[in-house]
DNA sequence: AAATTCTCCTGAAGGC
DNA sequence: TGCCTTCAGGAGAATT
């Protein structure tokens, strides 16, 4: 499942192989992800040149001078970098090819998109409601704080909400919890400034620590399965129901929100 | 307006 | 071994 860390992985492997190149083809086995892949998009992107690969919160912008494709990976999608005429597997749905590389996405459950558009893609409707990069200076207590006042929801809805700080997935909300002993469950307008300081930087520790670990496996990008970072990060909470709390050894409770798991510890993260 | 629930989908895991 | 059921989740859409 594709968090921020992640989606920034793929961008750094990709980067390196496609950018300042041409496509020559696109080949489409199956349009049905969460949207449909434009039925022109073969035609849209033959012959033209990637400009400029970024990233807005989970979405990964590849930019030619007449548009850009916006690809979201969803729940399962995985972009790896192939060579020409490698045979197509099972939910291999999309391949760009380049002169000597594939761009394939691969997608399992299909939650993800491809999309195209030839304005402005921060302008898209998809994108141009999204909050601060989680990162960047603009996702800081101050704002969290406002962010958080006069909002009867729980804390941890709050940090998932896009509208709010995009990147935050189920997991790293999970643990940045945990790491600032914050309940789950608190509302978020009980929190103080100081309390929102904690949290924005348990959060930005979170991504980056995971980032990094993305960052070490990136010189296998070339290989199919590629496994990504977040695995290789310690987790504290996520996924660990009954095993005991590593600080106080506490068994770790999972509990249902907006029908998310969420795991925490009772007496690490009091109300 | 804000909060909650529903929805898409397949593969993995658990029960019998 | 195999069939059936349940669950996982990103995030927009629909509903309350």
């Amino acid at each position: 499942m594709p968090e921020l860390p992640e989606v920034e992985t793929t961008l750094r492997g990709i980067k390196p192989h496609f950018l300042g190149k041409k496509i020559t083809v696109v080949h489409i086995r199956h349009h049905q992800l969460r949207w449909p892949i434009p039925q022109n998009i073969a035609a849209i992107l033959q012959g033209k040149t990637l400009q400029k690969i970024t990233r807005r919160a989970k979405y990964l912008l590849l930019t030619f001078n007449h548009g850009t494709l916006i690809i979201h990976l969803g729940m399962s999608g995985k972009l790896s970098v192939v060579a020409n005429n490698t045979s197509f597997k099972k939910h291999d749905h999309c391949d760009f090819v380049f002169d000597k590389l594939i761009l394939r996405y691969h997608d399992p459950r299909r939650f993800g998109a491809i999309l195209w558009t030839d304005g402005d893609p921060l302008q898209h409707s998809l994108l141009k409601n999204l909050g601060p990069e989680p990162l960047s200076r603009s996702f800081n207590a101050k704002y969290l704080y406002r962010s958080c006042q006069h909002k009867k929801a729980n804390i941890k809805s709050i940090i998932m909400n896009s509208q709010i700080v995009v990147g935050v997935g189920n997991i790293y909300a999970n643990e940045a919890l945990f790491l600032v002993g914050i309940h789950p469950a608190q509302s978020a307008r009980s929190l103080n400034l100081v309390m929102c300081e904690k949290l924005v930087q348990a959060i930005k520790t979170v991504l980056r620590k995971s980032i990094k670990a993305g960052g070490t496996t990136l010189r296998d990008f070339l290989q199919a399965d590629g496994k990504l970072g977040y695995f290789a990060q310690q987790l504290q909470v996520y996924g660990r129901k009954n095993l005991p709390c590593f600080q106080c050894q506490q068994a770790i409770i999972l509990l249902r929100q907006q029908q998310r798991a969420t795991y925490f510890c009772a007496k690490c993260q009091n109300k």
